[in-house]
DNA sequence: GTGATTGCAAATCTTTTGCACTAAA
DNA sequence: TTTAGTGCAAAAGATTTGCAATCAC
């Protein structure tokens, strides 16, 4: 899969998110564009940087992940202990979990109709609604 | 708050999870009961049980929350990456996480409705879904 | 007895941090 | 220039593992 976006493209999300638009904010952001709608760890997002040619140290790709994530261009997902994944989807929507797999998968946000949910105590606001559904072999 | 149950309960229910009923295992089972329903760290329980005299290395208490776990008699519950809650409440039900505080919350099963819930791949079967409220202060 | 379990220490793994160096604005 | 960001190495946590000693059945 190629990527067909501009370069400036990386470099303006960069912006928008508040983020000065380093030479390698800007190519792990590439990278991670580059493979559509993913769900990957800061490891997994190292080796492909590294098979893509950009060499940076895992600690940066962590502070890299971490700001992506503050700045809205990623969603952290923690559904097992010791591990975060991190999505390139920032739209509402939910998880399947394969835990024999240790895989993700996206669930529309309109396959899941959430009802009744009771409100937030008293000076506190929802920030997000995570649904996880795990599943086994059978 | 005192534990009423008797002893053997703790016994039990170690048998009935096909765990052996070790010193420590009812220990830490005892400690876990004591305080009704709850979560807690590894970290948390291993202070509870040191304040109630049961000292036992931390290793072990790892070992004890996931043989629990297995055993059903504990959930685990993962909401921030590099810490596992371990939940008294096995029954179903779901959680309110206050991210400032790092706490968790029951929310009873009745009070979410899930639908329209897409249907597990092939070959696999749901084994548990699980819905978090994240909560910020306003 | 004998096979499972514990205790302890060390290892592992993921993630974060401190700081001198470098690059962006 | 001036301030933010990077690279590297080291630290920090949480959790797991290996193995001899110990306990439950």
């Amino acid at each position: 899969m190629t990527d067909e976006r501009p370069y400036t493209s990386a470099i303006a999300r960069l912006k928008a998110a508040g983020l000065r638009p380093t030479r390698q904010r800007v190519q792990l952001l590439r990278v991670l564009e580059a493979g559509g709608h993913r769900h990957l760890t800061a490891d997994e997002l190292h080796g492909e940087a590294r098979a893509a040619g950009v060499d940076v140290p895992l600690a940066t790709i962590y502070n890299a992940l971490n700001q992506f994530t503050r700045g809205g261009l990623l969603r952290e997902v923690v559904v097992e202990p010791g591990r975060s994944y991190f999505d390139t989807n920032t739209g509402e929507h939910h998880h399947f979990y394969f835990e024999s797999e240790g895989r993700l998968q996206d669930i529309p946000a309109e396959q899941v109709s959430l009802a009744a949910l009771p409100s937030a105590p008293a000076g506190m606001r929802v920030s997000r609604v995570d649904v996880v559904v795990r599943v086994t072999e059978k």
